[in-house]
DNA sequence: ATCCAGTAAT
DNA sequence: ATTACTGGAT
């Protein structure tokens, strides 16, 4: 045995630059670190030098002498291949050049390995070789608040060591810093085993090599890349925000196209950069980029904002955008950490926490900045985010294809679906309420709800909560004498059923009471509208899904599943479609020219996933929607059979001389309901001419049409507006 | 239906 | 620390 001498792997040139250091060290200048220790330390280890070199006996700093030589490091990394693609295994974080200088060459660090010093002594040498790697790479030097637990913890514990080695000694340090060394300490003796770096972050720099081999290979060709201009960036970066890349593209492509530089922007009426927004959504985004615009343009001399931290200021621009522009335009050294980093990361490391958590959060962030390559800052940060959204998906993700897949940590353990973990969602708030429908004469009354808030704008049946103890009718009738002049609301209403629906913070549990009323009651002013609708025309009505399953309810043959429906949504029996005839109607998602031809096509297809086994676009063009791949398939799962074919064919019924108008229903059909998909089947609607893309289809509502007439499309086309539907 | 996304406002 | 904002994927 070697006895505490764990120097197993000290590569020659290390041992010279340390031994150097430390001759040079005999004078006594006080570490840095430990000013009050260091000249003991350091001449304790130089007469320890002298002794292992005048009696051959081993000390901490020996070389590993020729038995390290059979299985060097240099064997282990051999083994892996040269070229290995991921660096994580030990063995590569080992790797060295050849070891062909002794202990006298040159005070050169290359290469890694590790070095068995005293506990005291390790911090220095740490330190040393810190400072040194940071000299030779021009790595930022250490400074501002370390982490404050752990860094701070472990170089107390390991300044306290007492000199016999035999205190307690941390299971494995790790000293702060931007990479330059790392400690652990292993032993009876207390001998600190020091793995010396050669480069700041050197084993992180190797997985931004192969992650950046892959993203030279790989990367999407996108307007917004190639030339690193900051307002190209920055509006693509604004554009991106909780939007997908093939969402966003077309939009800023027009966008660019009308302002072309940040003085055309800042010179833009706000009117028009919205109109330019419109259908992206998050149309607050529009307004900052707008208004930041104008804040640089008034800069002296309209400067670019070159920190991160300066862009930050700017409205609009969140850590995640400072840092991606400050990047990318700039060469700041600061990891961009949106979605696909974050779990990128977590698998990466195998964080089995939640990545946004703090703490997680900082140290995927130091992981990222040690790996981040000089050369290529911003280049990095997008190759991180390109592997997270075409290859390191949420789900499914293409492991095989991957430039990390062998240093994974969450490959390994199998742990891909689990990670990045996410935190427990709290259970919902309940929330309770109870509706009024009031029947008059095949009338409803109904209500609009505010523009502002949840579900703005949408109809549905007047609702209250509950005051105190009083009895939920008594709730549910002071919601309707709120809308209606009736003595009916004096009455108790029956209880028609209940109704539950999840939203997206809060569970809401609506018990409906029904009145029977004579004629319709006169409506009393509100700041909002209210109507006696007809039943049948409920359907023109934009609603939220719960209030179109209570109108289902009011609409369906009595014992029907939706008539009784209360309990679960009541849909109509899984599997089965209504039959009949029926429109779809479209909202327009954005602006659209006139529609000159009345036998315009919209196609709809399943989204392709499988390349391999699918027809081209042309091969779905070609299907029609009767042959096998319509209503028939589309209980099956996704990926089975050829359910990515063609789904229905819509023809628009009508020609629009006007331009269509953002938000603007069209109404497409008739057809027949068993050629017409759910809405959620519907990824992609498209129309074979250029500008229909961004056609959506809003409501199919398939309960309605069975009671009555469907909404004829003049009718529909007289009401206000559709607005938009959110149906959280 | 549920999850996910970056920023600002609270 | 939560939530609104909006749309897409599954």
């Amino acid at each position: 045995m070697r006895g505490p001498v764990r120097a197993r792997r000290a590569l020659c040139q290390q041992r010279g630059e340390v031994l150097g250091w430390l001759a040079g060290r005999g004078a006594g200048r006080p570490s840095p670190l430990h000013p009050h220790r260091s000249e003991r330390a350091v001449r304790r280890a130089v007469a320890a030098r002298a002794t292992a070199s005048r009696t051959g006996t081993r000390t901490g700093f020996e070389p590993p002498a020729d038995r390290g030589r059979g299985r060097s490091v240099a064997a282990n990394a051999g083994r892996a291949g040269p070229h290995r693609s991921a660096a994580a295994g030990r063995g590569s974080a080992l790797r060295r050049p050849p070891a062909a200088a002794g202990p006298r060459a040159a005070p050169r660090l290359r290469g890694c390995g590790n070095l068995s010093v005293s506990p005291r002594l390790a911090p220095a040498l740490v330190l040393h070789s810190r400072r040194t790697l940071e000299r030779r790479t021009g790595a930022r030097p250490f400074r501002g608040p370390r982490p404050p637990a752990e860094p701070a913890l472990r170089r107390g514990a390991l300044a306290d060591q007492p000199a016999s080695g035999r205190g307690p000694v941390p299971a494995r340090g790790h000293v702060a810093g931007n990479g330059g060394g790392r400690l652990s300490a292993r032993g009876r003796r207390g001998r600190m085993v020091v793995k010396v770096g050669t480069r700041a972050g050197g084993r992180e720099r190797r997985w931004a090599a192969a992650l950046l081999r892959w993203y030279d290979r790989h990367r999407r060709d996108l307007p917004w890349r190639g030339r690193a201009e900051p307002y190209a960036v920055w509006v693509s970066e604004i554009m991106l925000q909780q939007t997908q890349v093939a969402a966003a593209r077309p939009y800023y492509e027009r966008f660019l196209r009308a302002f072309p530089t940040l003085r055309a922007l800042a010179a833009a009426e706000e009117q028009d950069v919205l109109r330019l927004w419109e259908g992206l959504g998050y149309y607050a985004r529009a307004r900052q980029l707008h208004r930041a615009a104008r804040l640089i343009a008034a800069r002296p001399g309209a400067a670019w904002p070159r920190t991160a931290a300066e862009w930050r200021r700017l409205p609009g621009v969140g850590p995640y955008t400072a840092a991606a522009i400050a990047s990318i335009c700039f060469g700041e050294r600061t990891p961009a950490v949106d979605g696909n980093v974050r779990r990128v990361g977590a698998r990466a490391l195998g964080l089995r926490t939640d990545p946004r958590a703090p703490r997680a959060a900082r140290r995927l962030a130091r992981w990222l900045e040690r790996a981040m390559p000089p050369a290529r800052l911003g280049d990095f940060n997008q190759a991180l985010m390109e592997l997270g959204a075409l290859l390191c998906r949420p789900r499914r993700p293409a492991c095989e294809r991957c430039p990390w897949c062998r240093g994974c940590a969450a490959r390994a353990a199998g742990q891909t679906a689990q990670i990045p973990v996410r935190p427990p969602r709290r259970a919902p708030r309940r929330v309770a309420l109870a509706a009024a429908v009031a029947l008059a004469g095949g009338r409803v009354l109904i209500q609009r709800r505010p523009r502002r808030g949840l579900l703005g704008g949408l109809w549905g049946f007047p609702a209250a909560g509950r005051r105190g103890a009083e009895p939920w009718a008594a709730a549910a009738a002071r919601a309707l004498r709120r809308r209606v002049r009736t003595a009916a609301a004096a009455d108790r209403g029956a209880l028609l059923g209940v109704w539950r629906h999840g939203y997206s913070h809060f569970s809401l549990r609506l018990r409906v009471y029904r009145w029977r009323l004579q004629r319709p009651a006169p409506l009393r002013p509100g700041s909002e509208p209210a109507e006696w609708a007809p039943l049948a025309a409920l359907g023109a009505y934009p609603m939220s899904a719960l209030d179109r399953r209570i109108a289902a309810a009011l609409c369906a043959p009595p014992g029907s599943a939706a008539g009784r429906g209360a309990a679960r949504g009541a849909a109509r029996p899984a599997g089965k479609k209504p039959e009949g005839a029926a429109r779809v109607f479209l909202s327009a998602k954005s602006g659209l020219p006139p529609i000159d031809r009345a036998e315009e096509s919209v196609v709809c297809w399943r989204p392709n996933e499988q390349k391999e086994n699918s027809d081209d676009a042309g091969g779905n063009l070609g299907r029609r929607c009767g042959d096998g791949a319509g209503g028939g398939s589309r209980g099956a799962p996704r990926d089975s059979g050829p359910s990515d074919a063609l789904l229905g064919r819509l023809c628009l019924s009508e020609r629009r001389a006007a331009p269509v108008v953002r938000g603007e229903t069209l109404a497409v059909g008739p057809l027949r309901v068993s050629q017409v998909p759910e809405p959620r089947e519907l990824s992609l609607l498209h129309s074979l001419r250029p500008g229909f893309e961004r056609l959506r289809l809003s409501r199919a509502q398939p309960h309605l049409p069975r009671v009555g007439q469907v909404a004829p499309a003049r009718q529909n086309a007289g009401q206000p507006r559709m607005p938009r539907t959110n149906s959280r």
